[in-house]
DNA sequence: TTTTGAATTTAGACTCAATCTTAAAATAGA
DNA sequence: TCTATTTTAAGATTGAGTCTAAATTCAAAA
């Protein structure tokens, strides 16, 4: 599944004219290392853990930046932003009861067949978002 | 397709305990009427036409309300939370350049298969999001 | 129809996420 | 190393959404 490089926004923001700060650096590797879906505010605290002054403008920069660069993905669930740093086509299953949002392998789900849109619109992609009650909240009954 | 329905509404505001108020009338007859998808300011602003004095937080209830009743879905897209009057089981279509939401009825789209989730979650419903340029767009080119 | 108590409304204060501003600091290239 | 340009930090600002308290309205019962 492939992630958010490292390597792939460095060639990047060079390309695009921009520049490389140790900043810029650490919120992409939280990111990459990143498992779950992390809201602004938890990509904030963990960079200051490494760059303890670190802004909250400079974290919303960076990932505007990289949500426009289409390298990481906003996803709203419950009234919270978070960003998934999977880059891959996936979906996403949400759990009604703790809010918690998975990947699914876009395999798991059979690719769509579009009939005829109203409006005949260009279609570019699509993504799946399933929800219902997660494993671990099932046994918690 | 079933569109939220005045009458299902008084009946269940009474069956919950509720009040009917002029107010609450007015923001469904809006809603129930709309054929796009209004954010809140949208129905504040639209509802003030007929009682120029609700307030915000009415507004707000009314529609969160609705929402933890199921009579109405939030839909979010581009960082701007709207509401969809539309009960019935469909997905959406966003256009990525003007920003619109259109309503894909779940026919056009042929019902998914789910071999087997991680986790094995307890799947309840599933709803697809289609990206792309919308009609009007590609001839305005 | 009137009374009565609970639910609702309003207006504005408040909260919190996200953006904007500006001076200071850091970066990449020459 | 030097310099022009970008980026950063800190705090001010915005704006959507929530909360509060006092006044009002609803509907069920008398």
């Amino acid at each position: 599944m492939a992630r958010l490089q490292a390597q792939t926004v460095e060639t990047m923001v060079t390309s695009y004219g921009l520049k490389m700060t140790p900043q810029r650096r650490a919120i992409v590797e939280f990111l990459q290392a990143s498992r779950s879906h992390p809201t602004a505010d938890e990509v904030l605290t963990a960079v200051n853990q490494k760059f303890p002054m670190t802004s909250r403008a400079t974290v919303y920069n960076t990932l505007n930046w990289l949500k426009g660069s289409g390298l990481v993905r906003e996803v709203f669930e419950a009234g919270i932003v978070r960003y998934d740093p999977n880059v891959t086509d996936h979906h996403h299953f949400v759990c009604r009861r703790c809010g918690k949002v998975e990947d699914i392998d876009s395999e798991a789900i059979g690719a769509l067949q579009f009939d005829s849109l109203p409006g005949n619109p260009k279609i570019e992609n699509y993504q799946v978002t399933v929800r219902g009650i997660c494993g671990d909240c099932q046994q918690q009954k």
